[in-house]
Parts: C-alpha cells; structure tokens; sequence
DNA sequence: CATGTAAGTATACGAGTGTAGACATCGGGC
DNA sequence: GCCCGATGTCTACACTCGTATACTTACATG
C-alpha cells in the first residue's frame, strides 16, 4: 500500500483521537481516492471475502460508512478497485519479438517470494471463489487485459492464443504466489523465466501449418 | 444454500422404508464418509470461505455438530476433503508420448462451460484466498499431484516442469470454468486442445540443449 | 423387555458482517 | 460574523459464522 493521505496536508489537528497521524483535510476526492487505492490493496492481499469494509476504511483513515457514501456498497466498491487494478498495470510486457522474453521475465521478478506484489492477478485469484466477484473480473478482463494482448498477438485464434498466455500466467501467480509451491519458488529465477519464455513463444510465435502433431479437422487456418 | 430440506418433519416414518435416500440408519463411518462427500462438493462449489458448516451438514442429511465431532473443526474437514480432492482423481492423463495429448483433451473436456465437474483444481481456486486454507492445499500438493507428475517428468527440473504443468492447468481452469473468459469458452475444444498440448510438449519433451533460445548461464542440459 | 451408550439434535453465545439512520463538525459563501 | 450544506462519525440492527454445552433418540446388548 502507497500513500494514501495528503502528503501537504500537516499535522494540523493537535487533538489526541485520529486514527491515521497526518489528518487529511475534509476533501471529497482525495478521501474517495484513498478508500479506492486501500480496496485494492486489500482485496488483492486478502481478497473479496477477505476483508471488511471496516478494515478498509480504517486503512483510508476513515469509518466504514463513508463506503457506502461514497461507492453505495462493497460491491460498488470492489468493482471500481478491480477497474483500478487492471486497467493502468500492464499485464504483458515488451512487444513483438521481446514479448515473450520480456513477459516471462517480469512475470517471475514480480512472483518472487520477497515481492509482495500486488497485481490483477493476485487480486483475481484471491477474489475467484466469489460468483460476483467472479463477473465483475470477467467483464474488467474483457475490457482491458484481454484487448490489450488482443491487439498484440493479432493472427491466428489471437483471442485463444491471449488467454492461454494470462492463463499460464494466472496459473504462475497462483503455485508461485499464492500457495508457495516448492519447486517454483525455489528453482533459480533466471532458469525458471526460460521455462516460461519457451512456452510463451508457442503462443507468441504460434506453430504455423507446420504443426507439430498434425491433427485432423482443426486446420489452423491461414 | 439454496435448497431447501425440511429436517424437522420426520414423517414419523417407522417401518424399513429405505427408499428415500435421505434417512440414513445410525451408522457413524457412513455418516462421516456422507459429510465429507458433502465437503468436497460444497467446498469446490463455493470455496472455503463462501460455505459454512451448516451448509455441509444440511447436504449431508445432519446438523452442523456433527461436523466438530467428526472431524474436530471446519479447518480439519477442509483439511480431509483436500486429501480426498487431490489423491484418488489424477491431474495427469496418460503416459510417457501420449501426456500431453491426453492430458490437454482431459482438462478441456473437464472445463468445458457444461461440465459443472468437480476437480482439485477448482477446489484450489475457490479456496486460495484463505491463507490456512492455502496452507493445506500446498501440503497435499506437494504430497500428491506434485509427486505423481514428477515421476512422470523425470529427468531436467523435473519439478519446476511439473508444477508449470500444474500452474497451466489451474489457469485454464480459472479462465474458463470459473471467469468463463469469452476466447477459451467459445473456442472448438479440439483446437484448444492442441494449442493446449502444444504448450506441455515443451514441459513434457524439453528442449535439450539446443534450446531455441540460447540464453547463459541456464544450462537446460541434464 | 430394560438399559447403557453411541449417534444425533437443539439451543445459545460471542464475534463478525454489511448497512441504515441519526448525529456531529468543519468550511466556504452571504 | 453567521449559517447551511457538505463531510465524516456513532450507534444500532438484522444477520451469519463457528462452536461449546446440554439434551434427546435409537440401537445393541443383557
């Protein structure tokens, strides 16, 4: 979690009770803003179910009621803490021929056990079990992640091709992150990150009519 | 959760009537086996935090004490019905050549919009956002799946291979049975099963030492 | 058939949830 | 200088959660 208060605001209240040190001043927008950036880093921490809203308002230096003033309810809330995750943070990483090599590469660096990252990933598995978390992802990745490396991987079943990329990628987050699996946590990171070029560049640098295994019917077309 | 059982009205019913599957003779293994069944389903249904107890025990034909006399708390029945989720069914289909054609047709056979399957992997999903619950399922991972598939990958970085197996899975599982991302949904499952196969060939047949990317200091050589 | 005991139920409690309504307080415009 | 609306807080409510205690019922055994 980044700063969340008014940096120029000072101490200008010297009373003894305020939860936050550095009160920021009656500010609509600013207290807005702070709630929204605490949602998300603690729905991706913990996710949807996680948290309360009273934990999130204290993080913001605010009561739980300004949540609902605000946003209208949880809900509202995490819908627009899902938008702020996935739309400035890039999901993809490099273009072109560097994707691959770059995607994998960040991919590991931003899963490293000491990272405490917080990403849309982290945020969408942690908030999966939920079914209205659930849509409201579906539509945010609709939306952003997808369109983006839409555009990048265009050709042959791009959207496929896109999605099996955040797939593998979720999947990462998931083993590495989220349970700690062993061997993904403790392989070298420069080895690991080769692993996971080489199967990004499957989908990146797809298998033209030259398939591996040439399969009937699905002709991967032109 | 949804639907609704009666349990107050016995009915009164005295004779050998057995038909009804709902009343069960006083039998305590099968009255445990009936809970945690009933486990299983509901915590992949829902994940840990989304049911309570007495959701289980309403499945199960009984009241939710019987779950702390059973198994002691939630947190150990969780603990049981991951055992029971990843040790009897298999992450990986197949052998040796066929891996990861057999292996890719089983996952999008499995994920399919209208499979409504029960799998380890959405049970992993659905419970990540419980650090406890995320504990456990690491456990059983690395007692189970992990160690089956890595007899199967022998040889370089065995487990690294495996659990990026493992981690390709839980991604498409996610993308598609639980975000249901519109690509991987409406795709032709035979053609997302190649691009998927194609994708563990790279993990079940690595590329020796002459890799496409001849990156330093990695030797992928055994 | 009476009975001890395992199997199962009923009730309750304390903590936590999201949210509604009433109340308090700051700050800028007349 | 005063006041009214915006900004923020307090209390409360209805609900769910996991679980501990006390109770009831059915079964096997004598």
């Amino acid at each position: 979690m980044s700063d969340t208060a008014e940096p120029s605001s000072p101490v200008s209240r010297s009373g003894p009770q305020g939860p936050t040190p550095g009160r920021r001043r009656r500010d609509a927008a600013a207290t807005r803003q702070a709630i929204l950036d605490a949602a998300v880093a603690a729905f991706t921490r913990y996710g949807y179910d996680g948290v309360g809203v009273r934990d999130i308002a204290q993080s913001a230096g605010v009561t739980a009621m300004l949540i609902n003033r605000y946003f209208g309810s949880k809900e509202q809330l995490f819908a627009e803490a899902v938008d702020v995750a996935f739309a400035p943070r890039t999901v993809i990483a490099g273009s072109g021929a560097q994707l691959a090599d770059k995607t994998a590469r960040a991919l590991v660096a931003r899963t490293a056990p000491e990272a405490e990252e917080l990403g849309p990933f982290l945020l969408m598995l942690r908030s999966a079990a939920s079914p209205r978390a659930a849509q409201i992802m579906r539509e945010a990745i609709g939306r952003h992640a997808g369109r983006h490396l839409n555009e990048e991987l265009s050709g042959t079943a791009a959207g496929v091709r896109a999605e099996l990329m955040l797939s593998l990628q979720a999947g990462v987050w998931l083993m590495r992150s989220v349970l700690g699996t062993t061997a993904l946590t403790q392989e070298q990171p420069e080895e690991l990150a080769q692993w996971i070029e080489s199967l990004f560049q499957v989908l990146v640098t797809p298998p033209t009519a030259a398939s591996p295994r040439p399969e009937p019917g699905a002709g991967s077309g032109p």
